[in-house]
DNA sequence: ATCATTGCTGACAATTCTTGTCAGTACTAT
DNA sequence: ATAGTACTGACAAGAATTGTCAGCAATGAT
């Protein structure tokens, strides 16, 4: 069997059991060693697939997982839909495909009455100045400053020099035609912002940085004068 | 991106059309070429996924098919964030409100873990241009615009020129620094766009339009060769 | 009736992925 | 402590995947 079709039948198998099922058991089921059913939960659970593992125990699905039935009201899916079109626009191409499955997520989540209304919202967020799609992968960069690993950067300054940094992501600002990343410097040991657009290589480093984000931003408000993060 | 992937992806995607997908769209949004697609179009069928195919036409997933109740990926819930941050900046108050109020709710209804670095996405979108703060109620346009009311308008237009008009709101732009509600408009028989900040009265009339809002959109869209929405 | 669009198939070679194996770590329940 | 289990890394043989190109068939619009 291919792997491909394998997934999709332990997604069928976990809905079905609703003990913990051990990774031995689905590998004996489809005729496959452990190894490759560990790392097909990665796979699957990468994907959003809410499955849950536990050493000692085995594999379990979703269980206090669910989206709990939640209820909005016309004026927030109307807000929902139209902030999911601002990030189509304006954010990395992989931030706009998620608001695209939430879209999806969340319309089958609510009653059908509340679901037409959601996805009928004629509300719109055109951008006419397109931004430029980055040379390096936005998601890389998300995920870093998620979990406060330390990235090092090829960066093209205005004036066309290009220096290699290693900074510590804090935020990122999203601005009408560009993005920016703001971060600490260890070179210039000093704050610094980065267009994503001319970073020409990024890697992210196995090195986390140290000090809690939320202050570093406070520090940053600060020295900015931003008085909404300080 | 692995086939794997893909398959799970397909199926998401595919769950939140309505309409009829074309393989080349599908291709594009997953970065592979159309061939590739069909062959994935077959192992999913083949593994029981109800999509359809049709020549001419495209890919339409049958309803009931029911993929396990999944989580929001941490992509989806910084998308969240950032749009609600979006609209906070740049959507009406009410609609402002509701955005605030919807991190709300689902913060709540979210794991623990999840629902931490939700709330400490760090993705912004700081707006210089403040937009005015309109006259009339925006919220009752859209109101008027979900259900198909017609609304008297008292306006001001470029010139200064005041002018009372009854019109039919069809749908929303929110552009950078304006908030533009495009009708069709009874007196001049021909579709017009308002700003919102320019409407000095309002008011919601008890008789709807009758001719489907989709359709009046379309129709205004190819008049404005606008072929996202044609 | 014609045309553009779209689904769908076959074949091939380069590339990429997948798998089992083995060895080891860390966590859980008892 | 102990057994059971999740999980990770590395490697190399084998298998699957992909793009390309070429063509056919069905659909919907005109």
């Amino acid at each position: 069997m291919k792997r491909a079709d394998r997934l999709i039948q332990i997604i069928e198998l976990m809905r079905r059991e609703r003990r913990p099922v051990t990774a031995q058991y689905i590998a004996e089921e489809l005729e496959v060693t452990p190894r490759t059913i560990y790392r097909d939960m990665v796979t699957l659970t990468a994907s959003g697939v809410p499955i849950d593992g536990e050493a000692g125990v085995g594999y379990i699905m979703g269980d206090g997982y669910h989206m709990p039935p939640m209820m909005f009201t016309e004026d927030e899916l109307e807000a929902l839909m139209l902030g999911m079109r601002m990030v189509q626009e304006r954010a990395d191409k992989d931030l706009a495909k998620a608001a695209k499955n939430l879209i999806g997520k969340i319309s089958v989540a609510i009653p059908d009455d509340l679901s037409a209304l959601f996805l009928n919202t004629d509300l719109y967020a055109p951008q006419f100045v397109k931004i430029k799609e980055e040379k390096v992968s936005v998601a890389d960069i998300r995920h870093a400053l998620r979990r406060q690993f330390k990235i090092k950067i090829t960066y093209a300054d205005v004036k066309g020099e290009v220096t290699d940094r290693i900074v510590w992501p804090i935020l990122m600002a999203h601005f009408y035609d560009n993005r920016n990343l703001v971060a600490w410097c260890e070179k210039r040991q000093a704050f610094r912002s980065f267009r994503t657009e001319r970073m020409v290589k990024l890697k992210i480093l196995p090195e986390k940085y140290k000090p809690y984000r939320k202050k570093l931003i406070k520090q940053w408000a600060i020295e900015n004068q931003i008085p909404d993060l300080a």
